[in-house]
RNA sequence: GGCGGGGUAGCCAAGUGGUAAGGCAGAGCUCUGCAAAAGCCCCAUCCGUCGGUUCGAUUCCGACCCUCGCCUCCA
């Protein structure tokens, strides 16, 4: 079986094949190139936002476990409405406000284990999206209001033969004409049509840059189109993000980038568009009053770490609203465990044995994710694999090759999952000390000593536990 | 009003026209000075409701109920 992709474009699945299929990444592997649409660098990013960013990584990963040379590119959206009012509010310059919350996402994708993309800020390619208007302009597609604002114009686009509302079946005469139109409308000739270039206003304060009309900024889509045709070609294989981009924010960057006519003809902009679902916190819509926001951040400062964080976004199929809750938090936790424990077993047994890597485990493994990234079928297969393990360990039936197998085929699963190894943290000496000589009393049979010591490592927080190595000290 | 997802055990969540994966929690057992950790094991006569098709439906069809999202800020 091959890769199956769920494209919205077709709203269908379908099997995986690049757009290119003879071409080469620098590595000798088929191409891909893959883009996703990240972050607005006006605040930390939140669990929600995570969750979308952590699914890029698991494609980006995947094809890599499938023998793709993948090139990724995520976005840096670093001028928007809602940055140039944080600017104005904060007094600091664009760049010296945007590069806190943009240097924080890069340690949260850290955290998450989400592998480095090329990241463009769109202030970087401002020079790439006049062009592109330029050339959209010049094509008819264009057109200026007297403000000095530029907007892509819906119905020439249309008039060309191309079809507008191909994300989503949309209907534009039922539509409610509602309040949150008539903010952004302007003078554009057309409700549907979205600015390019929005002239400079007073508010802007330094935010501007010069172009053919006048001093301004751009408009959201353009970036998408200019920065990813920039980098990955006018026509490329994926293109990411998460449901609620798919309109207008895709359909509006096709338009732009088909609207240039630089894919040449029959080639589409993007093969297949990807959609992650939102989650639900607790049941709820995420909302502040509510309650259950959670930036990442707020969910390390707990005590959870990212690997922890990572399984749970990554637990459930990615076109379904996610529950996440605090519950399965804990339950992620527990779950890495009995992973951690059973692989540091194996690699007790393995010690350094090679082998190659147990192919039912990966095939099973292959199987659930090429049905579109099937990862609750494939956590059934990790766990079904940990159970099996166990028994054998337990028997003592395993050889050392056997387990060097197992352990070479999780290493490949574990490539795609990302969950790193279980980082243990270092008691304070002072604990180990009072463990030492808990030992100590141990042995003299002095229990209530014994006892007394626990509880008062247990009153710094930690917890020992006895092992037949000695006991462990862990965070209570 | 239009469009699109969902409703499966206490919680999360797969799946199939032939009788329900997996995880967490919980019960039991092993281990243990006591614990903890870990392991094993058990845990849905039933898949929102009502009809229909079928030898047989949770799975197909119809109706209904509930719920979430999108409809130009949004991951």
């Amino acid at each position: 079986m091959a890769l199956q992709l769920f494209n919205s474009l077709s709203r269908q699945v379908e099997t995986f094949v690049p757009l290119d299929p003879e071409r080469r990444s620098s590595d000798g592997r088929p191409y891909v190139g893959l883009y996703c649409c990240g972050p607005t660098v006006y605040d930390y990013g939140h669990i929600g936002n995570f969750r979308t960013f952590v699914f890029s990584d698991l494609v980006r990963r995947y094809l890599d476990f499938r023998g793709y040379g993948v090139r990724a590119v995520m976005n840096i959206t670093d001028v928007e409405d809602k940055i140039i009012r944080r600017v104005q509010k904060s007094g600091q310059g664009l760049r010296e406000f945007t590069s806190v919350y943009e240097k924080a996402f890069l340690e949260d994708l850290r955290t998450l284990n989400c592998q480095p993309s090329e990241m463009p800020r769109a202030t970087d390619h401002i020079a790439d999206m006049i062009a592109l208007i330029s050339k959209l302009e010049a094509r008819g597609l264009a057109y200026r209001t007297p403000d000095g604002s530029v907007w892509f114009s819906i119905g020439n686009y249309q008039g060309c033969g191309c079809r507008y509302g191909v994300l989503k079946a949309l209907d534009f005469s039922q539509m409610r004409a509602g309040e949150r139109v008539a903010a952004d409308e302007y003078e554009k000739e057309s409700a549907a049509d979205f600015a390019l270039w929005k002239a400079r206003v007073p508010e802007d304060g330094e935010v501007s840059w010069e172009s053919p009309w006048g001093p301004g900024r751009p408009g959201w889509h353009i970036e998408c189109s200019a920065m990813s045709m920039a980098l990955l070609g006018p026509s490329f294989d994926l293109h990411l993000g998460g449901e609620d981009l798919a309109f207008p924010h895709h359909e509006d960057e096709i338009a732009q980038s088909e609207g240039s006519a630089m894919q040449g003809p029959g080639r589409p902009f993007v093969k297949y568009w990807l959609h992650g679902a939102h989650l639900l916190v607790e049941g709820m819509k995420m909302s502040k009053s509510l309650g259950n926001f959670f930036t990442l951040r707020d969910l390390t400062a707990k005590g959870f770490q990212g690997r922890e964080i990572r399984q749970l976004l990554m637990s459930a199929y990615y076109r379904e609203t996610f529950n996440f809750t605090m519950d399965g938090l804990a339950g992620a936790r527990s779950a890495l465990t009995r992973i951690d424990e059973c692989v540091d077993k194996l690699g007790g047994l393995a010690g350094n044995q090679n082998a190659a890597a147990d192919s039912t485990l990966l095939s099973a493994f292959t199987e659930a994710m090429d049905d579109d990234l099937n990862v609750a079928r494939a956590w059934a297969v990790v766990f079904d694999w940990v159970r099996e393990t166990n028994r054998q360990l337990a028997a003592k039936v395993m050889t050392s090759v056997q387990a060097a197998s197992a352990l070479a085929a999780w290493t490949q699963i574990n490539s795609v999952l990302g969950l790193g190894r279980r980082v243990v943290e270092e008691a304070p000496a002072d604990l180990l000390a009072l463990a030492h000589e808990r030992v100590l009393a141990k042995k003299a049979k002095d229990f209530a000593k014994a006892d007394q010591l626990r509880q008062q490592v247990k009153s710094q927080g930690w917890v020992i536990e006895d092992t037949p190595a000695g006991p462990r000290l862990k965070r209570g």
